[in-house]
Formats: C-alpha cells, sequence, structure tokens
DNA sequence: TATGAATGAGCGTTCATTCAT
DNA sequence: AATGAATGAACGCTCATTCAT
C-alpha cells in the first residue's frame, strides 16, 4: 500500500502557499523553489500535483474564486435584489487587509490574461458568470421595483462590474484614499444613482 | 571632443521603444536586449542613459502619461463641463486598435506599482493629478449646472475615475464583449446619471 | 504469507518495455516512469526488480541479445558454412521495420560501452562471443573449400564482422539509400570475395 | 569601441572544448557548464556564441569533421587510386591515442542523429559528401586497373564506408584486440580483395 | 511485496548588470 | 560616449532514488 494522501489537500495547501506569496512578495517573488518552501514541502513534491507553473497558477485563482462564489450564493440566499448586489460588489471591490491577497491574485491573474491565452480563456468564463449573476440580480432589483424600469441589464450588469473593478484596484493602490468605508460609500452611491 | 548628442532625444527614442515592445510582447518580453534593438541603439548604450532597467520602465512610463496629459489638456480648452469629461474618461478607457498598447502598458505599470515602492509613489502622484484634474471639470459641470447640486465632488471624481479604469480594463480582456462603441455609450450613460 | 511472483517473468515484462521505449523514443525518453508505465507495471516496483537503472538496462540488453543468439543457433544447425553466415550477418545487419527497434538499442548501448565500465565489459562479452561464431562458421567454410584456404579466419572474422555493423548503422541512419535488399546484395557481394 | 575579440576563435575554443570534454567524459558529461570551464570562459559567455546546446554541438561536429576533410584532401592529391583510398579509410577507422576524441564525438553524434532531424540532416551531407568522394577515387582505381573492372563503384564505395566504420568504432570500444597495426592491415587486406 | 509520494541535485536557458576597449 | 563581450545568480523543470505505509 503506497503512502496514503489526500491529493486535493495538498494542492490546496500549494494553493494557499501562492495566495501568501503573490500577496507578500509579488508576481516576481512567485517562484516554484519559493511556493514549495511556504508550504512547507520539498521542491520535487510540487511536479508531482502540478505539471507546470502556469497550473499551479491556474489552480490558486480557481481555489481564489471558488471562496469568493460561495460567499456571492449566501448574498443572494440571504439579501434579494439590490441588497444582495450591495453586498457582492462590496466583495469583490473591498479592500481590506483581510482580503488584500486576494485582490493582487487578481491583478497578477489579469496581467496574465492579457497576455497568454489559457489564462484568457479562464478569465473569460469566470467574468462571465460573474456578470450573469449580477445581471440576474438586477432583474430581480427591477422585479421589485428597487431600481428604474428603463435601465439597461446588459450594459448595467457590466458598468457595476466595471466600477467595483476599478475601485477595488484603485483602494488596493491607495489604501489610504479609498479606506474600507470610502469604497462602501461609494459602491452605495453608485447603486442609488439606479434607483 | 566629446561626441554631441541629444540626451532626451536618446532617451525618448528608448522609451518609445519601451511602450512598443510591452505592447507587442507584454512585460515578460521586455529585455534591455530587446528594448536596444528595438530603438536601434546599441545595448550598452542604454546603461549610460538609464541606471538600471527600473529606471527605464519609469521614464517609459512618464513618457507615456505625458503624452495623455496634453490630449487632456486639449479637451478642456475645446470643451466646458460634462462634454470635456466625457472626452476624458474616454480616453483613459476607450481601448481601440490604436490605444491598446498604452492599455497595456498601463496593466503592467500597475501591476508593478502594487508591489514596489517606487513605481508605487510614481503611480499615486498620475493618479491624483488625473482625479484632481477630474474634480475640477466636476466643478465646473456643477456651476454650469449640468450636474445634480448635491453630488459630493470628491467622491464623484474617484467613483468616474474607478469606473473609466475598470471599464477599460474589461475591454482589454474582452475586446468582443465590448467595442468602442459599447464603451462609449456606457461611459455616456454613466455621466448622465449625474445629471 | 508473501504473494507468489514469478521473478523473472516481472524482469522480462520490464526489459521488454525498455526496448519499446528505446526504439520509440530513444535513449533520452527512457525515464524510470516510462518503463514502469509502458511495462503496466507500478514504479515503486521497478526498485523491486533492479537496484538502478544500470542494472535495468544491462539486463535489457542481454534479453535482447539471447533472442538473437536463438536465431543465430538455428542459423548454423539449419545451413552449414557460407550459407550460415550470410544469414547471421544479414541478422546483424539488415534493418527493416521489424529489427529497427534492437538496432537502436544497440546503437545506445554501444554508445553507453564506450563510457561505462560495467557496459564495456557486457559489450566486449557479447561481441567476443559473436566473433567466436563467425571465426567457427569461417574454419566450417573452409573446411568446405567455400572459402580461400589463405585467409586468415582470426582477421576474416572481425572484418566481417565490422562489416555487417558498419552497415546495418548506416542503413539505420538513412533507410532510403540501404534498403533491405540492396544491404542483403552488398552482404553477398562481400562473402563472395571471400571466395 | 567594443571590446576586440574574434567571434570565430571564441567558438573554436568552445568547440574544442566540447570535443576534449566528450572524449573524456561522454556526452553525459557534457554540460553547457562543463563545457565553459574546459573553455576557461564563463558560462554566461557561452550564449553569446551559440543560441544553444545543440548549436554548439553542431559547431563542434562541423569543426571536427573539417579537419578530417583537409587531411582527406591532401591524401588524394599526394597519392592517386588506391593508394589514397587506403589513407582515406585508414583517416576514418584507425583509432589511436590521438583520434579517439573525434571517434567518441562522432559515436555521440550517430546517436544524436538517430533521433533527431536536425542531427540526421547534418549527418546525412557529411555521409554523402564522403561515399561520393570514396566513389570518385575507386573510378580512378579502376581507370587505373588497380581494381576488378566488374565492380560496381556505388555499391563498393558505401560497402567501404561501412567497413571503416564498423572497424572503427570495434577499435574504440576494444583497442586492445584491434590496436592501430591490427586494423591497418585488415584495412589493407579488404581492399586487396577488390584487385 | 507493492505502491506512489517525497526529495534535491542537476539540467539548459535567461538576463540585468559590469567591464574593457 | 559608445560598444558588445563577460559574468553568474536565478529560473522552471526533470528524474533517479529513497521512504513511509
Amino acid at each position: 500500500m503506497p503512502k496514503i494522501v489526500d491529493h486535493e489537500a495538498q494542492r490546496a495547501k500549494f494553493a494557499e502557499a501562492v495566495i501568501r506569496l503573490v500577496a507578500r512578495d509579488g508576481f516576481e517573488g512567485l517562484t516554484m523553489r519559493a511556493v514549495a518552501a511556504e508550504a512547507g514541502l520539498s521542491y520535487g513534491s510540487l511536479f508531482h500535483y502540478f505539471d507546470s507553473k502556469d497550473e499551479l497558477l491556474m489552480h490558486a485563482v480557481q481555489y481564489s474564486t471558488s471562496r469568493q462564489t460561495i460567499r456571492a450564493n449566501e448574498y443572494s440566499n440571504r439579501w434579494g435584489g439590490l441588497k444582495a448586489l450591495e453586498h457582492l460588489l462590496c466583495d469583490d471591490a473591498l479592500i481590506d487587509p483581510g482580503t488584500r491577497d486576494d485582490a493582487v491574485v487578481w491583478l497578477a491573474f489579469m496581467y496574465k490574461a492579457a497576455r497568454e491565452e489559457a489564462f484568457a480563456k479562464m478569465h473569460t468564463e469566470l467574468i462571465d458568470g460573474w456578470v450573469a449573476r449580477i445581471r440576474q440580480i438586477l432583474l430581480e432589483a427591477r422585479d421589485r421595483e428597487e431600481i428604474r424600469r428603463d435601465l439597461d441589464p446588459d450594459g448595467e450588469a457590466l458598468s457595476a462590474w466595471a466600477f467595483s473593478l476599478g475601485l477595488g484596484q484603485q483602494a488596493l493602490l491607495h489604501p489610504k484614499t479609498l479606506p474600507p468605508a470610502r469604497q462602501k460609500q461609494l459602491i452605495s452611491e453608485y447603486l442609488d444613482k439606479l434607483r
């Protein structure tokens, strides 16, 4: 009998190491050796679980976003309409010490997606899902008459997403000017304009 | 007798080479050798004009943004108020084949700014100037009664900038979903909500 | 109670996997993992049956040559003298799709033998046996008066072997110039000169 | 003005280092680091002169064969007919301490040629030239009535080459059984059979 | 015995930077 | 000032071998 290990648990260990490292040292510091050390496993092990650095990165992004998706579903279930959307956008945009890591990973991921096909494909899928979810919530909000009837759901979903993306990046780079409370307020004001 | 050369002209040549290269091959392809080749100058001379790669990059970003500033000034002079703002945001956000290069450079620059002090400092300065300019235009628009009196100029300037930043990145990564005309329309609708 | 396995049968399975792999992917593609996969057995078990990669290789070569020896004996028994020699040389030299695998393994083996003591020793033993066998056949042919009396059996055995070795390698690398029929013809003409 | 170096002289330095190394430590020991050390230059320098290991190897083979070609031309000029051929074959086949290095390089090169397209192409070109040269000498020998009229020049050229190739490899692997004098004698006897 | 996870030295290659001319 | 050769640390990746179960 071979040594029994939980394959997915090991992959998760490495994914978490990636997220911590990218957040701490940036993409440049994300070497395979550093990931192995951060995960507390040997260098060679990494290549048992991931065929290449790219595969590792994609797994880390998926790992990171899956947690976000779980939260998003909770918002939808707990609240409906505009309130759910506000939580959703805040989850994307709001940068505080606890989510800064994920935000840096996202920036790095976008940067990769701008250049490499495999990453671009994954990026598209993730975003499409995200925007579709926002659109669904907007339709729900329209039914509840929380927002104006004349708004185009497709365009507004794209715009809301773009706004939260931009705001999140601003907050990432200028935490002083955009502390969490300020971010929240701006998101709230943005949504008020849809009413 | 030393050869007489125009120091700044040589630096500009290198800066332009950097912009072309980052746009074409991404940050990963930006090697000092490639820059020298693209500029049509010798490898060794690069290190006469720039002490390090980082210094070269910062010069290139500054070179790139100065062109944008010139255009922004023109918009302010030609039109006033909301119309000027629309042009300004379009200049930032609008991705078409002609401005894609600058957009990629910006994404790469932001990415660097998220990790390195020197880049972060420069990024802050550039953004602060940009947001201040938007704020100025918003005040002007308020005076002309183009926008609602109750809007907070500081917050709206930040929001407008965040929106155009996010939209531009979306368009960069998903040109199909966000062709120039669609981007323009969404910017226009965003500004309408300020009226 | 230990599981009962046929030790030699398992070793043979690995040896056959080695031969197929070297022929298909060359020596460079011969990794221990690939051998285990090709043999359809587990990776770890390889190291139960062979202490090292070199031991595995030597076993594979021995396995390959033993099959050749069996054929050689058949030739000697069925025909005698020059006719047997012709078959023997053809068996060595003739490269067709069916024997190409063994020829590639031989080239790789010779290459190893040029550098490593253990392989050189095994190579010497194999060749000595081969040349001695050729010499024996030549003596027999001389008794039958199929070849000239004045020929030196030692030298001619060495020469015949060298000729078939060189011809086989040429055919391996240039199958177009040396199709099987051409190889056969040249071997036949070589032996004619001994008459 | 840049540092002035003779580009080809540096490449030759590396080529000679390759030949020494392959001969001493075999192909396995031929690492880029070892080549640089053997050539007495820095590791990085190697990649200024050769884009890859393969390019370096091909240059080394060409470097090695060009020396052989020069000698072959001398033989043709100094002697004619069978005497020239004898020198030519001896040059290929004869292994003594002084030419052992080149022989090992050749074996390694053949091994590479059996697997890789670029090496196979180069190998074909070199061999074709060699065989054509032998054929030319055989025609000359036939005109001089040094060899039998009924021999087929194409087949005999191929056979002579194959014989010297096989003999050389035998001598490389079994210097004891095939000292230079013995090799010479066997070549001489081979040619006698053409008379 | 059997399995496959774990290990780390070593590989070819890249590249910013320094240096000699 | 200008040139390009020289340098070596660092990278992603491979792989024979060892080890725990």
